[in-house]
DNA sequence: TCCCCGATTAACT
DNA sequence: GTTAATCGGGGAG
């Protein structure tokens, strides 16, 4: 049978909550002339409401309108001067929550993300968020797409991972909430990512914001 | 209006 | 491990 594409109902949960349930689930991207690029989601974060390290934190503006719509909607900001992230809204509308999606494995077009990264090596395609957008060819004018009832980009039923790691977020200073979710010992997860394959420790390398 | 800095990446030493 | 690239958001003045 045919993957089926996650329903509304499926985003509008809590971040924490769907931001796992993302992991191993496949995005899809479809573009206008037919093609497509496909890659199984391996790393997320959550954003919740009342966080202070979301963009929803300090109330709606034109760049963060999304976030505070619908659920199952994509939100796509714009950062570093250079750098496109993509969200898929969550939770209730008027909320402000999204689940950062911060890598996934290329399973379909990757000579296509090849050719919008500029990088040749899978392990360059996906592994972070800004790779992960530019090879999905995703910027603002992606920012508010229906991932539900849209025909440009959606998630399908993919396997169920293995085995969930936890830990803080990256690049965030809030050091309390342990909202970022990947797939343990993937090889596609972003850097930031957890110290030696042997190390028992689930916490990832905080990036150091002062000498 | 000015100014700092970011949910990053790639290329350095 | 360190740093340049590059620019819009939003708080401060």
């Amino acid at each position: 049978m045919s993957p089926a594409r996650l329903p509304r109902s499926f985003y509008a949960r809590e971040a924490p909550e769907v931001a796992p349930d993302l992991l191993g689930h496949v995005l899809v991207r479809a573009f206008p002339d037919g093609s497509r690029a496909a890659a199984r989601i391996v790393e997320v974060e959550a954003y919740g409401p009342n966080d202070p390290a979301s963009h929803s934190f300090r109330g709606m503006t034109p760049r963060n309108a999304v976030m505070f719509g619908p659920p199952g909607h994509l939100y796509v900001y714009f950062t570093y001067g250079m750098h496109h992230c993509m969200n898929a809204v969550v939770g209730r509308a008027g909320e402000g929550a999204a689940v950062l999606l911060r890598a996934a494995e290329p399973l379909e077009g990757a000579d296509g993300m090849a050719a919008r990264r500029g990088r040749e090596r899978p392990l360059d395609l996906c592994s972070g968020p800004g790779r992960l957008a530019q090879a999905l060819r995703v910027a603002r004018g992606e920012d508010g797409l229906d991932l539900v009832a849209g025909d440009a980009m959606w998630v399908e039923t993919g396997s169920r991972p293995e085995s969930i790691a936890t830990g803080i977020r990256v690049g965030v200073h809030e050091t309390t909430r342990p909202w970022r979710f990947w797939l343990d010992g993937n090889a596609f997860v972003s850097r930031g990512r957890p110290g030696p394959p042997t190390a028992k420790s689930r916490t990832p390398r905080v990036r150091s914001t002062t000498p």
